[in-house]
DNA sequence: GAGTTTGAAACT
DNA sequence: CAGTTTCAAACTC
């Protein structure tokens, strides 16, 4: 029942769309439904398996229009950019063919990667978009790694942040009460997304504009805090990271100025000088713009200074800068090292886990922890991360050897900097540096920028236009009406990550690649290679939100997010739905693992480090 | 806004 | 490495 009411939910809010009117006017049951899709697209729904290719791709089509108009009237505004609002719903190749890779994210949400929510939160979600139509995205802002942060007052900040608010009631309803750590509650956390795609912008390193005129998407991202840190890390690495390395973040609201937009996010540093990475900006790779610290030497004065720092972090830890959220092979993200804590359950900012929207891992030392996948009841994961689980491109190999090479890239470009002036922002210099490196990136790695798939909004919203949620609603009832096409795999573009979980549709079996399992250890530390990393710089994971936790049964100990209270009755509806997970995965290509090292391996060399990067790991 | 809690970073 | 200390964010009131 759940996925027909979930249909219906979905069928409704697209029979609202104006530019559609009265189609699926008179649906009231799914077999109804069924019945108007084949009339409307003349296609045969009973059979999807025959009909399937043709078919599917026409009424994909069509929605797929739809959607795309409804969401320019919609979200006129919201800037679109390329990432997110993608038109194509899973995989299609189509849009994400080249481009970097919002395919994978996207494909990812699509799929229900997010999933606890299920098909029903989908489409309850959708209807609930409609009704809203205005929110904006999201929000909270994010950083330039993508994390987010709270705001603390300063100034408009977030122009969003607080939309959640006055849409209010959404939250309720629904879905996913609210653990999510970003989004939900309404609290007053936030974090953006600007990344890629819409919002707003993101930080305004310059980088972005440089990506931005090419279009990359979104990034991925990573967390808030430290969790991505390495934007700047390797600035010319991460050429591909959205974000710059430094920049300031500045807080511009999101409003026009593409250069800087909304994030702001500022630190409040009294003892480090914002030379450590207890400092998120300097974590974050940014100069320290209209933050609250004191003596504060990240500022585009002492860049000198800042490198130096950053590069003795890095010679001690040569991750230090790297992301710590890699791709995992269901198409999450996870800690490359785990967290540890003792008392928050994993279902609190001060989690890292929790923070970055990924799920706990075999790995983490934390006690108690309430953010492990587990949850056997629906699809599985269900955790409480579940923040979202965006899926993180993967990108280079080896952690170590990223790192080293990322910081020689660093020092390289540092002194190509001192040449010049300093003031010069390192984003400036990756440019320079290796462009080609940075197209690498951006086609690979994706990013799925948060919002960018569409499920999930920051705020909650939920992305999916209604026509996707239609064939989400469809999907999960078993028709499948998507997945024809041939799709297969993009050329290769690549994909490397989202390789891996690609496949996942299939069988759930075992493939996943990198997962590996292995008890303990983290797989993705650096020696190995399996893990990806994902690079964080900008990513994001956007956390915000919405997640499905799935609050429901048990309590958690602690109180997760934020506010202490607000359920009392808690049992909203949660919807979990799903009968199944509806994870399949449309067209990715599907790789299977090798690709992780084929890919890593060689994007690695292609990326030509200057330098020898034979050091394999060796230190830590 | 002040004060507390928390867990990663830094240090020993 | 483990054990502490330091630190700033997350959270609470
Ligand atoms: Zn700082
Ligand atoms: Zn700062
Ligand atoms: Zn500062
Ligand atoms: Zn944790
Ligand atoms: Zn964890
Ligand atoms: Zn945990």
């Amino acid at each position: 029942m759940h996925a027909d009411q979930a249909v219906l939910a979905a069928v409704h809010a697209l029979a609202q769309s104006p530019l559609r009117p009265g189609v699926l006017d008179d649906v009231t049951d799914v077999a109804q439904l069924r019945k108007q899709l084949e009339t409307h697209f003349d296609v045969n729904l009973t059979e999807p398996e025959a009909a399937h290719a043709g078919m599917a791709r026409a009424l994909e089509e069509e929605l797929r229009q739809l959607d795309g108009e409804l969401e320019l009237e919609q979200h006129a505004t919201r800037l679109v950019r390329g990432g997110d609002v993608a038109p194509s719903p899973g995989g299609n190749p189509n849009d994400a063919r080249g481009a970097n890779g919002r395919r994978s994210l996207r494909g990812a949400a699509a799929r229900g990667a997010t999933g606890p929510a299920g098909v029903g939160a989908v489409a309850a979600q959708a209807a609930e978009e409609s009704m809203k139509r205005s929110s904006t995205t999201g929000a909270s802002t994010e950083w330039p790694h993508g994390l987010a942060k709270t705001l603390k007052n300063d100034g408009r900040d977030s122009p969003r942040v607080q939309s959640s608010r006055g849409n209010g009631k959404k939250s309720a309803n629904g879905n996913a009460g609210g653990v999510a750590p970003g989004g939900g509650g309404g609290s007053k956390s936030k974090k953006a997304g600007a990344g890629g795609g819409g919002g707003g912008g993101s930080i305004e390193r310059l980088d972005q504009s440089a990506n931005a005129g090419g279009r990359r998407g979104g990034a991925q991202g990573a967390s808030d805090r430290r969790l991505s840190v390495s934007a700047a890390a390797t600035p010319a690495v991460k050429g591909e990271r959205p974000a710059g390395p430094l920049t300031t973040p500045s807080p511009t609201k999101d409003g026009e100025d593409p250069s800087k937009s909304c994030e702001s996010k500022k630190c409040n540093c009294k003892k480090s000088k914002c030379l450590k990475l207890y400092c998120e900006c300097f974590a974050a790779g940014v100069f320290c713009h209209e933050c609250s610290c004191q003596n504060c030497q990240n500022t585009s004065d002492n860049a000198g200074l800042v490198q130096m720092t950053r590069q003795q972090i890095e010679l001690r830890n040569p991750n230090a800068f790297a992301d710590k959220i890699v791709a995992s092979g269901d198409g999450g993200g996870q800690h490359k090292k785990g967290c540890h804590c003792k008392k928050s359950a994993c279902l609190k900012k001060y989690c890292e886990c929790f923070q970055a929207g990924v799920l706990c891992q075999d790995y983490c030392k934390c006690d108690g922890c309430k953010n492990k996948e587990d949850n056997g009841q629906f699809g599985g994961r269900g955790g409480a991360a579940a923040a979202k689980p965006i899926r993180m491109p993967t990108l280079s190999g080896h952690g170590t050897q990223a790192a080293a090479i990322a910081a020689v890239e660093e020092a390289a470009m540092f002194m190509a900097s001192e040449n010049d002036h300093h003031g010069l922002i390192m984003e400036d210099l990756m440019h320079m540096k290796s462009p080609g490196r940075v197209g690498l990136i951006n086609a690979g790695l994706m990013s799925p920028g948060r919002f960018g798939m569409g499920l999930m909004s920051p705020g909650r919203g939920l992305v999916m236009s209604p026509g996707r949620a239609v064939l989400a609603a469809v999907d999960g009832l078993g028709l499948d009406l998507l997945q024809s096409p041939p799709k297969a795999a993009p050329p290769e573009a690549a994909t490397p990550a989202a390789g891996s979980n690609a496949s996942g549709g299939s069988n759930s079996v075992g493939a996943t690649p990198m997962k590996a399992r292995g008890e303990t250890v983290s797989p993705l530390t650096p020696g190995s290679g399996r893990g990806t990393i994902l690079r964080a710089g900008p990513g994001r994971l956007t956390l915000t939100g919405g997640s499905a936790i799935n609050t429901r049964s048990k309590a958690p100990p602690p109180r997760f997010d934020g506010k202490p209270n607000a359920n009392s009755a808690k049992g909203p509806m949660v919807t979990p739905t799903v009968t199944r997970s509806s994870r399949k995965t449309r067209s990715f290509g599907a790789m299977s693992g090798s690709h992780d090292a084929a890919l890593a391996g060689g994007m690695i060399t292609t990326l030509g480090s200057p330098v020898p990067l034979s050091t394999p790991e060796g230190f830590e």
